[in-house]
DNA sequence: GTCTATACTTGGATAGAC
DNA sequence: GTCTATCCAAGTATAGAC
């Protein structure tokens, strides 16, 4: 406070304290909902974790919601940006779902989506808090939606089925897995079906271009 | 208590009162799941919409957690009941999606998949839940495979796919399309994929028998 | 502007009445 | 055995200190 003249005058000072703090009550938000889900993650606990007061909570956020929702922004941001870099350079659906399972073993591990499905779950018990949880998840649809319809391009498959059709079943099959997985604490059974999805993303390919398939040279 | 002397000296009657009770509580704490999310299902609040006194609940149930687990129970018991009727008769892919949509539609409805969802969720806040949750789910999980196992004997697809992998991914499927209809209110991009099912299932049907579809009798 | 101490409300659980 | 009145912990939120 006394030694740092620089930027006495200036807001920036304040507000670079009070975006500090904020960081601090987002990480432990997202920590939070993680271990201890919606119903558990309360002023009191989060703010124990942030090794802050509790109060300051109601000061920067103005409720504990809107920090649980500032934390999912803060979760939907960082993975869509790693998503968005994994899939850049990704052609067919083959290795479109080696991408998939590698992003989804990320996923699980350090429990991304289940401040998603704590967030989607513990709407239910906090008025108002759907559609504003609705809107932090369209663009995990939007991004599900232009990854298929490029991947799929081409193929029969996609003249059949509606690229945002497969994109929502493939973000509640994303969720499903999720909420399975952490509940018996046992990924393999969601694992297992990346397998099964290669075997039928090369099923496709071949499909799609047959003249190609069988020129292989060893 | 003065007028039934009926069954003054047996331990039935206090059973059924109680039994009564718990019915009345059992009810309650599926209505409050449905409307109020696990994190709004408090002993209070479910025990105002019984009409009865809170501290019931913990003579009855001994906790909160006990409660939701036993509304789990009667919610699996009812729908696994229903699903079993629904399938009996049930041949081939095409009829297994009718069902299926007819089912989801239901469940939807009367909102039996968001006591589900929101116990699975719920789990994370409660020390010990998560195994009996997951205790309670293996039914549905076994009572998918073997559907599918039946429904898809002889197809290609059956001898490629593991039913029990499928079974997984169906359960899972299920309940991020209930999440996500829930959070909207808008049911019909779940809907819509049961239209795609539909398409895929004849499809399977004219892989499997390719002999008897042609025999078309006008 | 930032933070702490405090007020008030709701929740889980039980001792004791019936 | 069944239920109610009551206790204490945990929750949200804010008035006021710095």
């Amino acid at each position: 406070m006394a030694k740092a003249g620089a930027s006495s005058r200036t807001a920036t000072k304040g507000s670079e304290r009070s975006a500090a703090t904020r960081r601090h009550f987002v990480e432990a938000a997202i920590e939070t909902l993680r271990s201890e889900g919606y119903a558990g993650a309360s002023a009191r606990v989060i703010a124990q974790r942030a090794g802050l007061n509790q109060g300051l909570i109601f000061y920067h956020f103005g409720s504990v919601a809107n920090l649980l929702l500032a934390a999912l922004d803060a979760v939907s941001e960082e993975r869509l940006e790693r998503y968005s870099a994994a899939v850049a350079g990704v052609t067919g659906p083959g290795r479109l779902v080696d991408v998939a399972e590698d992003i989804f073993r990320t996923d699980l591990d350090a429990g991304y989506i289940t401040v998603l499905v704590e967030m989607i779950a513990g709407a239910s018990s906090t008025p108002g808090l759907g559609p504003e949880v609705s809107d932090r998840i369209r663009p995990w649809r939007e991004f599900a939606r232009t990854t298929i319809e490029t991947a799929v391009a081409g193929s029969p498959m996609g003249s059949v089925l509606p690229a945002g059709d497969v994109a929502h079943a493939v973000v509640a099959l994303y969720l499903g897995l999720e909420m399975l997985s952490h509940l018996d604490g046992d990924p393999d059974p969601a694992l297992a079906l990346f397998g099964h999805a290669r075997q039928l993303a090369s099923l496709l390919e071949a499909l799609s271009t047959p003249a190609t398939t069988t020129e292989e040279s060893p």
